[in-house]
Parts: structure tokens; C-alpha cells; sequence
DNA sequence: TTGAATGCAAAATTTTTGCATGGAA
DNA sequence: TTCCATGCAAAAATTTTGCATTCAA
């Protein structure tokens, strides 16, 4: 467990919502030394891009998409942090988490007239969020 | 409208499924001239990346993510093909739709709780058709 | 001490942009 | 004719790889 490591969980851990390769880069950043500026980091781009993908290969992180073209990383479901999916503000970029998806209806009826078996399902919700709505009226 | 144009929604609407813009490019150029090789093709990926977005953002098509680190492209929701997801087999890439999400509970619930205005989800499932669960025995 | 993780450089891949030409309407 | 779409070249952006060095255990 090195510096660097250490350094991106926590701000995968403390932002609480997933984040972008840059975004583990530049949040770890920070976290290591908060006087420095850009380009003068100590920890490099390709360690995050390592480390993000092997925290994924591990699943020890999720991939997730938010039709951004890229993947962000979040932390894998556990007791503490239990399965769950985001509502996404396309004006301001807020995100907030929620539970009880609903989804095991779903997926019963889906393997009984499919045949497939259901390994995980994707959901992803976008919207405004409250201050965005009155800002944009 | 120009000959690659309809070769490339050609392409998307007798796939029938999601397209990447690889995809786009390698099965227009198949239906513009089925002789050709890779290399002599005679529509440019540029010309692909162009009208996908194009699509996109004239709402023609919809951008779709199935994990894989890039968009897939799809003939935006209408009376003929109305609003549904995938089901998406993780072993052979076998893509089924499926309709009736029920997630407009889920929205009344999200918007109630949140304060959110939903404006649209994204759901897709990920498991192994009946076919690749036969031959991974 | 030793293997794994890192930084740096470079390469590979993916996507976008500039610009002159060509073709549809 | 006129403007938009295209191809080609090049650039930009993103992601991966190679390798020598450093560091945690």
C-alpha cells in the first residue's frame, strides 16, 4: 500500500460519488500536497488510469457510465455502502444516490422469457435537480 | 441525402441493435460496396464520427453505453420502436430488447423524494443468453 | 532483499478539426 | 448555382505500454 494508493481511495472515498480517471488524479493530487498547482504533481495520470483499471479487474470498484463517453470509478457495493444507482443533474452535474430500485421484478420476468440469466442490470437516472429548476426559470 | 448518409442509417436500422461508430463505418461500407476490402473503403470513419453525433444531437439517436468504454448508436424512440432497453448477453454479445421497464413508479417516486425533475433513465442488463449458458457447462 | 508500484517517455488508440473538393437539391 | 457533406491530412485527446527506478513489506 504506497502513498499514491492510499491517496486515491480516499478521494474515491470521500468524494462518495464516482469519479473520472482525471478526476481520481487531480482529487489525489490534492490530497497529497495541496500547495502544489498543475503540473507539478507527484502522482502521474498513468498511475490513475493503472490503478482504476485494476480496482475494476479486482472488482474492488464498478465502472460507470453516464453517458459521458468515459467510465467513472465508484467504490464496489458492500454493507456499508449497499447496492444503489444515481440521479444525475444534466445542468449542474449533482449527484445524488437512491435505493430500492426495483429491479428484481424485473429481472424474474426477464429471465423467465428471455431464458438469460441476469448477472447485474445498469440504471442511471438524469433530470434536474431542485436549485437547477428554479435557476433556469 | 448522400449515399453514405443512407448506407449509414441503413446500417442502424437493419442492425437493429446499438452500433458503435466502428460499426456504423464497417457495415455502411459493406452496403456501399460489399466487394471492398478493409482499407479501399469508400466511406471515411470521419465521415461515421460526424453523423453519429449529428444524430445524437439532433435527437435522431440516442447514445447507449454498454460498459464498454464508448457509445453505441441507436434510431432515437417512435411509434414503430418505442421506448425499451437491452438485454445484453455478456458472454456472446446477443442483444434483446425488452419493453415495459416500469420505471415510471420508480420516477414518481425519485421526483417525489428528491425534488428532482426526471427527464430520462438509462437501463440496461448484462447476463448470459441461453445459448452460452448451455456451452459454458 | 524482493517483487510490486511508480514515474517518465513513448506509443497506440480514439475522436475531433481544418480545408479544399465534390455532389445533392 | 449554392451550400452542405465528404475525404484526406493533421491535430488533439485519451488510454496503454515499456522500462528503469523506487519503495513497501
Amino acid at each position: 500500500m504506497t502513498a499514491p494508493r492510499r491517496a486515491m481511495l480516499r478521494a474515491l472515498s470521500q468524494a462518495g460519488v464516482p469519479l473520472s480517471v482525471q478526476q481520481i488524479h487531480e482529487e489525489a493530487n490534492r490530497i497529497l500536497n495541496p500547495e502544489n498547482g498543475v503540473g507539478e504533481e507527484e502522482l502521474d495520470l498513468v498511475t490513475a488510469y493503472r490503478f482504476a483499471n485494476l480496482l475494476a479487474e479486482k472488482n474492488l470498484a464498478q465502472r460507470i457510465e453516464f453517458n459521458e463517453g468515459y467510465f467513472r470509478y465508484e467504490i464496489a457495493e458492500s454493507s456499508e455502502r449497499p447496492h444503489h444507482h444515481h440521479l444525475v443533474c444534466r445542468s449542474c452535474g449533482k449527484i445524488e444516490d437512491f435505493q430500492d430500485c426495483g429491479l428484481t421484478h424485473l429481472t424474474t420476468r426477464l429471465e423467465k422469457e428471455s431464458g438469460f440469466k441476469v448477472a447485474e442490470h445498469k440504471l442511471e437516472v438524469f433530470g434536474t435537480c431542485p436549485q437547477c429548476q428554479i435557476t433556469s426559470r
